[in-house]
DNA sequence: AATAAATTTAGAATAATTCTAAAAAAATTT
DNA sequence: AAATTTTTTTAGAATTATTCTAAATTTATT
């Protein structure tokens, strides 16, 4: 584990945003000089496929990044903010293993985005 | 709603699969010699916008699109195949009203998708 | 038929991510 | 601990999916 891969696992962990390539790469140059984008694209997917962060397919053109710990998202379509949310958790204890039994597969992870207008939005779009 | 328009839609419900704009694109200039990308482009985004299709958010850096038919995907995260697959409907009656409930938002649409690794990939697995 | 509005075309521009090759750092072997 | 091998970083160029621009064409409206 190199410096830099530590510090980026770091930045990941300790944000509670959805920071996409380019925002972990600032945070990284304050607290390492010098760090390099390409070095941050490199340990972040690196980290990725060791499974220590997770890669979220958002309908945004930057791929964002989150903690493993598992849970889903609401985006609002209008403004593009993004949500942590516990749905699949309360809708069936083990999510996976539910999913499993009825696609016939083995499942590794699951996504689940749910798509809303936030409240913001709503306020906005009555005071127009 | 110009024929480009129309063609574009047809490709999409007609398709089996989950196009890219490339491979719709591809379809498009078979049908109307002289089409141009940026014209599918326009047309997808355009039909997304009105509700008419779905632009699926997958771990694949070209979007891919879809029916609006509700339904879930599984995706192999080794090969990158894309199956349709119905588990939301079956784990709940009403996803999104449920969901809306617990995330005490108004929800307009949601996406599921499963990662696991094919029975082919699992095959091409074991036989090394 | 004339006019206005929307869409298409062609091609350039943008920008997120990946790639390349040399240098540096980390891990392994002696 | 020194020498060697392997891995990672750096710097910057390359790639490529998608968007943008302006002129031409098509479609819709008056």
């Amino acid at each position: 584990m190199t410096r830099q891969k530590a510090l980026v696992y770091d930045i990941i962990n300790k944000s509670s945003d959805h920071l996409t390539a380019e925002e972990v790469y600032h945070q990284a140059v304050d607290k390492m000089p010098g760090i390099v984008l390409a070095t941050v694209y490199n340990n972040l997917n690196a980290l990725v496929k060791d499974g220590l962060i997770i890669k979220l397919n958002l309908p945004d053109k930057n791929a964002h990044y989150d903690k493993v710990i598992p849970h889903d998202h609401m985006i609002c379509d209008d403004c593009g903010k993004i949500f942590d949310v516990f749905v699949s958790n309360s809708i069936a204890d083990d999510f996976l293993q539910t999913a499993s039994k009825i696609t016939g597969n083995d499942l590794t992870s699951y996504e689940l985005t749910l798509h809303c207008k936030c409240k913001d939005c709503q306020k906005k779009a009555l005071s127009k």
